[in-house]
DNA sequence: CTTTTTGCAAATGATTTGCATTAAC
DNA sequence: GTTAATGCAAATCATTTGCAAAAAG
């Protein structure tokens, strides 16, 4: 079965040179599907799709699919680390300081806007990852109301 | 007794509606006077200043002066938080992927282009945060020469 | 067959919490 | 005198690590 257009989950982790497993195939597609999961989230999801995997070998998985570029991990409270499907398309994220619900946003200005630092300092910067703090739609009515 | 010249810090402490205290005063201007510093730096800074200082104050300590404004906190890789002095001016940072160096960069699109985001989802939008991620001078010369 | 991945348990590291003591107001 | 801050130790939470067994290529 050696497809020659990577349509499949399988496909595509042998593509990113990843052996493909049951776990990690699960792990995709759940990352992929989910909007914004944490680990233990996407831990049940997995479990729910192919029955017993590890806490480990969830982070494990997610660590190779991030490094290879299928998933994007963010990090937004520094507390838990959080999962998502979109990646490349350089959008940033919303963030609730209430609730820590989390929205996906285009840039504000254009295509690829933050990508570039007025004062790089002599950095190489390969990403720019752009927070929006405030309160959701739900915490500010609460709060003001 | 009452200390009747007006240190600025411990002014500033009592304007924000904290107690003046040793260790207050001394975590303030430790994390003005440093660029981008852990707690762990802070705690040993702040001793060298006034002697034994439990981690716990400090940690209190940080937590109430970041509430109350006068210092930032900043979270880039998920694990151990960062103090710095400069508040409110909108700036944002450079962090090196290899060795965690940081660096204070002023946003690229003049005033506070990253303050808005294209669409908020009916967020209350209060900050904006961004990162820069890649490789300082040094470790980017050693990654390729 | 060789290398990577999984599983299990224990370890690590950052941060928080409970409670008595002390200092600030 | 009240209330908030400090010190100390233990607890908590997310994540990592070591090593043997199982699976992928």
């Amino acid at each position: 079965m050696t497809a020659s257009r990577p349509s499949t989950t399988a496909e595509e982790l042998r593509g990113a040179g990843l052996r493909v497993t049951a776990a990690r195939a699960a792990l995709l597609d759940t990352v992929r599907q989910g909007g914004h999961l944490d680990v233990e989230t996407v831990a049940d999801e997995v479990r729910r799709r192919i029955g017993h995997v590890s806490l480990q070998a969830v982070y494990e998985g997610l660590n190779a699919l991030s490094a290879a570029g299928l998933v994007r991990r963010i990090t937004p409270a520094g507390s838990a680390a959080l999962y998502e499907g979109r990646v490349g398309d350089n959008h940033h994220h919303l963030v609730c300081r209430s609730c820590g619900a989390v929205a996906d946003v285009d840039c504000a200005v254009g295509e690829a806007p933050c990508l570039t630092a007025s004062d790089g300092h002599g950095f190489e910067v390969d990403e720019a990852e752009v927070v929006y703090w405030g309160l959701c739609p739900g915490c500010s009515t609460s709060r003001s109301a």
